[in-house]
DNA sequence: CCGATTTCAGTAAGACTGATATTA
DNA sequence: CTAATATCAGTCATACTGAAATCG
């Protein structure tokens, strides 16, 4: 929906082209291209899904993440970790959900450094609602099937385990 | 390098895990969650690796859409057609790449409201430099064989026609 | 004292909206 | 006249750096 450029060719199949031409091998160039497209394309879809929410992709994850704790209460520094977000970052987003009021900031009482950020009753509704309808439109990759979702998440495993995302533990999964 | 978490644990099939228990399937947001991650790895790369040149990625591709293109210049909507990018942006882009000496504006000849962009001496020097240092790290894509990269761009490539970036017609691809 | 947690101030790059001058 | 091209001003959400307060 933002730009229905409709080009008469596919511009990074003909970027591959040139750059086999010039500069060499351009599988990878062409495959990170598609990432960086890709990524643009599913933001586009995903916070136009959520903006009648109120909610931020960035902002929607920190709900999800706190909506699925045991205590509906996360670190900031924990949140950060899983977010893969900078600590700035996180308390900026915290900040803004706590002014729409989905999440509230409370002291840890184990910790007296930390600050808690705890789901409230609200930013339940709301991650319910919205993840609803990102449901409905299927995560803005209706046009694939189980298979090919699966295939994406494994290939796109590889880079994140490269990237030190986490331990690749096979072992000791569960 | 932005942050080596090393998360004992893969926190999108965590995450996962628990949609399932919670939302319903999940194969779509482990996709699209590892496209998300997956493009800011990347990008943490290429602008790590383009920093000494005093590029950003986004200038980069309007610097190498420039080298390839036959006279040098494009017309600023080209560019922003061709990059997907915001009108504005591509004035901000290559306002930039002027103010660096790697591009000059001037009057689109065939066209009195329109402005080129030429890539000049100094900016075929960067971008050839450049590239030459994103191929030595494989595109940030070192991890992948032949075989899995065309397969990342092959399954990206749905979502991209899907989103209308080009039509997809085979019958007249040259 | 060292290190972790968080915040703050400030910088930067980019995406976007709305309005405008210019020209096709 | 309408539409396209580009710019400008300004807003927004975010990433990041460096410094600092607080506490384990």
């Amino acid at each position: 929906m933002p730009r229905p450029l409709d080009l008469p060719f596919d511009p990074i199949e003909r970027a591959g082209d040139l750059w086999e031409q010039r500069f060499g091998p351009a599988a990878a160039m062409r495959a990170a291209t598609s990432v960086m497209r890709a990524q643009q394309v599913l933001l586009a879809r995903f916070d136009a899904t959520l903006k009648p929410y109120g909610l931020t992709f960035a902002r929607y994850e920190a709900l999800v993440l706190l909506h699925f704790s045991r205590a509906g209460a996360l670190p900031l520094s924990v949140i950060g970790q899983r977010l893969m977000v900078h600590p700035t970052s996180v308390t900026n987003i915290i900040a803004r959900l706590a002014g729409q009021g989905f999440v509230d900031r409370r002291p840890n009482p184990r910790d007296g450094r930390g600050v808690l950020a705890a789901i409230t009753d609200e930013g339940r509704d709301v991650v319910v609602r919205a993840t609803d309808e990102l449901m409905r439109e299927g995560f803005g990759l209706s046009g694939y099937d189980e298979h090919e979702l699966a295939e994406l998440f494994a290939l796109l495993r590889v880079l994140r385990v490269e990237a030190g995302d986490f331990r690749d533990d096979p072992a000791g999964g569960n």
